[in-house]
DNA sequence: GAGCGATTTGACCAAATGGTCAAGATGCAA
DNA sequence: TTGCATCTTGACCATTTGGTCAAATCGCTC
């Protein structure tokens, strides 16, 4: 009867989880991430998340113990992987190819993660009710540190003068756009990110657009 | 108890509804309006909404017989005024001019209306089920109409090429994020919209970014 | 294969919530 | 003032849902 929650008790070895937990978690994780993306927090139910994960809802109560310990689990899982691409951003680069690089690789996490990104569209647009610290810690940090290395692109000349973090929002809103109004992309286009057309479509029109707009030239790679 | 629901029987005066009707309606669109956008359609409750409407939930549902009615309603109110600044973008005009207006109304938008921008994000998320129709229909029509106005301008060389409903999405999505994200706006910069500074800000770089990236220049008024 | 903790589940509970209903209060025309 | 339709409400109901619990089953170690 002892309760695996969070960070868990790890009964046997050292840091880790059984194979039995290490799999239910992963089932959970992935069916919740589904539930949440489409329903929002208050819109989804344990019982279908249990049900999409294989599992009695008593049992997956076992595993986290309650709704808002499975939402917490899946928004920690996914926000990692979901700010990585901007960390990659390379002072050392040119920024044609950095930003190239970046854009293609947002509209490659819409096309890959459309869930991660509502689940984490509805949180914000919720007022960020778990994830606040974090958008006010870590990624503010992240942020300063990159506006920083824009601002330094824009000091040697190797870019058009503009407000760093206005560029960022703008790539993150534009990226993000095709993932999380997908169904608005689908109903004007007919076509959405999961066609490999529009989506090359995407990066060029996108890429061509913001970095025209400070004076930059796309890559012959575009960014690829 | 005849019920006034809808487009409801019009008891007296020919398409009027009584003075009563006409102020609790809005009352409870307004309330509706704010818990929704706030909540989304599942974590909002027709109590808190009656509570904000200053009525008992009983009487509310005596103006609106369903919660799904309720939000029926406050979608078709705001849609009109959400998308009236695109009819605006005038084939005849300079399209510096007008896409600079045209990006200016809708950050205005952004700062007056937040919670209409979050509940049509919200509802489009969820995969539009209410809305669909309308995107699919008057929304598309609008959308195409738009984009053969921006091709007529790029055939007639006054703007670079680009596809004109790319061009689309991005307004749209650069200007609704410092709504629908404004918490992460504050959280990382430490203002919003509400700031005036900051709004002639937003406008400034994202107008620079966007007008510079289809080869146009911004005019000197801005779009004001 | 015995023993014991880990895992799993159905039965159950309490709170929240959308909606109904009958009765009372109010506004207004004659 | 009377009469009637509009408006308003509290009491109430059925369902949904997050979460508890005791009992059963499983898996692994000795």
């Amino acid at each position: 009867m002892t309760r695996v929650d969070g960070q868990g008790v790890d009964s046997q070895k050292n840091g880790g989880l059984s194979r039995i937990q290490e799999r239910n978690r992963s089932l959970i994780l992935d069916a919740a991430l589904s539930e949440f993306s489409k329903k929002g927090f208050s819109g989804a139910t344990v019982e279908r998340i249990a049900a999409e994960a294989g599992m009695s809802k008593s049992n997956l109560l076992y595993y986290f113990s309650t709704k808002e310990a499975i939402y917490k689990a899946t928004l920690a899982h996914i926000l990692e992987v979901w700010l990585a691409p901007l960390k990659m951003l390379d002072a050392d680069g040119e920024p044609a190819r950095e930003l190239a690089a970046y854009i293609r690789q947002k509209i490659q996490m819409s096309a890959d993660y459309p869930q991660a990104s509502r689940l984490f569209a509805n949180e914000v647009m919720q007022g960020a009710p778990q994830i606040l610290p974090i958008l006010e810690g870590d990624l503010k940090r992240l942020v300063e540190e990159k506006a920083k290395v824009i601002e330094t692109w824009i000091e040697t000349g190797k870019m058009q003068r503009i407000e760093p973090v206005h560029l960022i929002f703008t790539i993150w809103a534009t990226t993000q756009h095709y993932a999380d109004f997908s169904i608005q992309v689908k109903a004007l286009t007919g076509r959405d990110l999961s066609d490999p057309v529009f989506f090359e479509e995407t990066v060029a029109s996108v890429t061509g657009l913001l970095l025209n707009g400070i004076g930059l030239t796309v890559p012959q790679d575009g960014g690829a």
